[in-house]
DNA sequence: GTGAAAGCGCTAACAA
DNA sequence: TTGTTAGCGCTTTCAC
């Protein structure tokens, strides 16, 4: 137990007002008496009780990050540095992983605000409109990335964009028949709703703009969970040869492991191209070609105007973090 | 800003002992005015205000957890699994990276101490005396992980036994001349200390005293940050197919990326052991032989042990969980 | 420049 | 079963 303000003011001789002033470098209490209570607060180890400052001042110092996990290195690689940035500010960083679960994310949300945090970072799992009203009653400033929900704001890099480039670029390299694989994310009881626009869609739309709006291409999508099963097949029936465009560098390593494992040789046999530049490719041969989205800037980004918010600033609902094209050696 | 007890009272026409009781499912209550406080509760969308029962009963019901950082897989996992089990016990957790700094990881712990949370799982980059007087000196519960300091709860691996038993399945493949691979970890001004015993240390020794208790082994250590350099030139100059154990499944990673660059063929030109089995070996090829240490467990038998810590339960100071050698295709 | 006092919202011990 | 009261430790306003 260390000691309290109030048994320094007694030992002082002055009161806790005064004690107040001379540690938290308040105005209005002269140079000498500071000394002597910073003095006194040295020696019996004083440690400043944070639950009661925030009790009183109505700031938790503190903010929720909600995740769908930390296995996945594209969140892990955001909490570092969004609990960086949080430090940075004298903020601590309660990390809560929802497993994409509907009654988890719920119920951290519930809890972080109990312990009124005094902001949320949140990678929303759940949709929908009455999920947004929740949110919103919930009164504490929220920044989202990965998933868009209206009215939220929100920071990520412009995914159509993002994807409408990125197939660009494969035609660049001259490939005419693509295949697109964007597996379903969800696993547990989330809410669907036709609200939301999450990054996968985005990247869903901005490749199909690009198909739409281009002549002479032969476009397949591959949304479901087996589309390792279904790409090896479709490399095998020939047919031109195809690149398979994944909405994330996770789809693409597992696609490369598994032609490796069939004797499907990339790119000679089909081309490949990721999406997130995860830190892992660096490790890989041959370098899979993706689109680099900094999540370090992201996170960076996400935290300015997190904080931004909790100041009371207003903030465009929108922000955009910039991306880029990384060619590798799978096309 | 939600309704409080008070405010609740003063509609129920009961006081606020009342309402406590009926909220928190407190004894000493008829059903009838529970159910009453309990409807008017959920009308005015109470949140319990978990900093005001904090500060009341002594306990933040939130444990911090230190790392060197998050970008290493091995500890975004386990951090993942330590939020998990927290949060199941109704904790949450505070995650703080250290960036292996000596002034940032003491910061983190003054900083934590002063939120009161009930325990901390560290991940210490810090040794010596006053280091463990200083962690004695905040009064909370502290279990450690990675690194052993002595006095302090620790969880992990048996890392002497498991490295003993590598070289052993080293040798056991045939190897005669091993190469033991543990480049430096600290990065800033950390402390220097005798008193400390390092995961690294402890595989260190564990090798060395295979080496130094079996005859006929051709032994060398690269502890330097240019081992991949190193390692290239030992294979280079010949005198027997040589076998790399690396005291982490990074440097393995480092090293049979650089051979290839080099031409240099794994197993058919030198054999190459990791240690952790990081789940991103699954994407390698081919697959490092490594020793897996089971994250999950280890996280959650260092949760169970913080808990008891945090009960009040005496612990054996030590805790090992179990291991295993994971044969691969790189010896 | 310093002190006194009233909170922040919840808990717990004791009375009634 | 319910109410009263005195905290938890810090902050802040206002008076001196």
């Amino acid at each position: 137990m260390s000691i309290t303000t109030k048994e320094i003011a007694k030992i002082c001789n002055v009161s806790r007002g005064t004690v107040d002033r001379a540690l938290n470098g308040r105005a209005g209490i002269s140079s000498v008496t500071r000394e002597r209570i910073q003095a006194v607060a040295r020696e019996y180890h004083y440690r400043p009780h944070l639950i009661a400052s925030s009790l009183s001042r109505g700031k938790s110092m503190s903010i929720g990050v909600v995740l769908f996990d930390l296995k996945n290195r594209y969140f892990s690689q955001l909490s570092n540095t969004i609990s960086l940035a949080a430090r940075e500010k004298g903020y601590f960083t309660y990390i809560a992983v929802s497993e994409k679960d509907y009654e988890s994310e719920m119920h951290i949300l519930q809890n972080l605000a109990s312990r009124r945090v005094d902001g949320i970072l949140l990678l929303p799992a759940i949709q929908g409109r009455d999920y947004i009203r929740f949110l919103k009653s919930l009164e504490i400033p929220i920044v989202t990335t990965g998933n868009h929900l209206p009215g939220i704001h929100h920071v990520s890099i412009n995914d159509f964009d993002a994807a409408f480039e990125s197939v660009a670029h494969i035609s660049h390299c001259g490939y005419r028949r693509i295949c697109f694989i964007c597996p379903p994310l969800r696993k547990k009881g989330a809410l669907k709703g036709k609200l939301n626009i999450t990054s996968q869609d985005l990247r869903a739309r901005g490749v199909r703009y690009f198909i739409d709006t281009n002549r002479g291409y032969q476009f397949e999508m591959l949304l479901q969970k087996d589309y390792a099963d279904k790409a090896v097949a479709m490399v095998r029936q020939g047919g031109g040869k195809i690149a398979f465009f994944c909405s994330s560098d996770v789809y693409a390593l597992e696609l490369l492991k598994r032609f490796r494992e069939e004797g499907i040789s990339v790119p000679r046999d089909a081309g490949l191209m990721g999406f997130d530049n995860l830190d892992i490719l660096a490790y890989i041969t041959p370098r899979i070609t993706t689109v680099s989205t900094s999540v370090e800037t992201q996170g960076r980004k996400a935290m300015e105007v997190l904080f931004k918010l909790i100041a009371g600033e207003t903030v465009p609902n929108v922000c955009y973090v910039p991306y880029e094209i990384c060619p590798g050696e799978t096309l």
